[in-house]
DNA sequence: TCATGATATTTTAGGCTTGAAAGATATTCG
DNA sequence: CGAATATCTTTCAAGCCTAAAATATCATGA
């Protein structure tokens, strides 16, 4: 009779078997769900995903905020905040204005074109996240999401900087 | 005057807010983590992350396979393995030999130089990923793996051509 | 005040990624 | 057989992304 997996995993205890595997999972939904999404946001608006996430954060924000928050709420490099606030801006979407008080610090916000595109994007974005995730019950999407932000704290815990 | 946040989301319940939230939560999990494993991956091992995991693929199947099921197994597009196989091949990392009988078709495998270095990076790997899932118990991450697969399954039967 | 260190942004080099087009080879079917 | 179609890979242009260095400004405290 053949060792099954349980088995190899209980005699190997350090290769963390099982938490890779979670990870492989959560990685291969992610990607699935952002890959759809890219396409469609391409094909039906001609906009990339990044462009559309940097909007998002500043409709949920009408007053803007600066490069730095921004970089922080997106959790990419601050850098590649500022291509994407150029492009924005070049295309009138996004609006860039000097800091009240910190000459370092400029502000971002959607202009008034902006807010019309977005808004007509997010429809669609909805709908489409809310047909990926029909085959789940509510009860289902309710503990998954008690249960990612379980996970979420554990990455905060694990990756906080001891110093 | 203003109606608030909780308030709109009743009003509009064909906006999918709580999908939104799962899907940003998810989203969220997934970057934290792989940017923590792309940060050490280059400071312990010098490898890139899309380099790692194509030697995983590689090293789960000793004998090889083509770019085409490379391109499959890892979700990007064909140009992108094949730009990723090239780097790993001048590194002496992977070896490109003829397809026995597809003459279109290129198979890729780990050389002995491969195997070990992914023997080295996998262990740290495995020990990383432990420690950031530290903080779940046992049945969470098999409440959450479960969970995953319904949500995968639900994506693919939602993007599954209807044509 | 003014030196020191912290913060906000931009720049740069290098690498990743896509989608589409093009070339080579396979397969199918009349 | 031969034409049409499909598949495997590469190439290309465009854009995303990072880490590190550089610049400008702010904040602290002797």
């Amino acid at each position: 009779m053949d060792i099954d997996a349980e088995t190899r995993v209980q005699e190997r205890p350090g290769e963390h078997q099982d938490e890779l595997r979670l990870w492989l999972r959560l990685l291969t939904c992610s990607t699935m769900i952002e890959s759809e999404i890219r396409t469609r946001l391409r094909e039906r608006f001609d906009v990339t995903l990044p462009r559309f996430d940097l909007m998002a954060q500043l409709h949920k924000v009408p007053a803007g905020m600066t490069l730095g928050a921004l970089s922080k709420r997106m959790m990419v490099s601050n850098g590649n905040i500022t291509g994407l606030v150029e492009t924005l801006a070049s295309q009138g979407l996004v609006a860039r204005t000097a800091h009240a008080t910190d000459r370092r610090a400029t502000m971002v916000c959607l202009t008034a074109a902006g807010h019309a595109s977005f808004g007509a994007m997010a429809g669609a974005h909805g709908d489409w996240i809310g047909a990926l995730f029909e085959g789940l019950a509510p009860a289902e999407m309710q503990l998954l999401m008690s249960l990612l932000d379980r996970m979420k704290a554990s990455v905060r815990q694990a990756t906080a900087s001891p110093g």
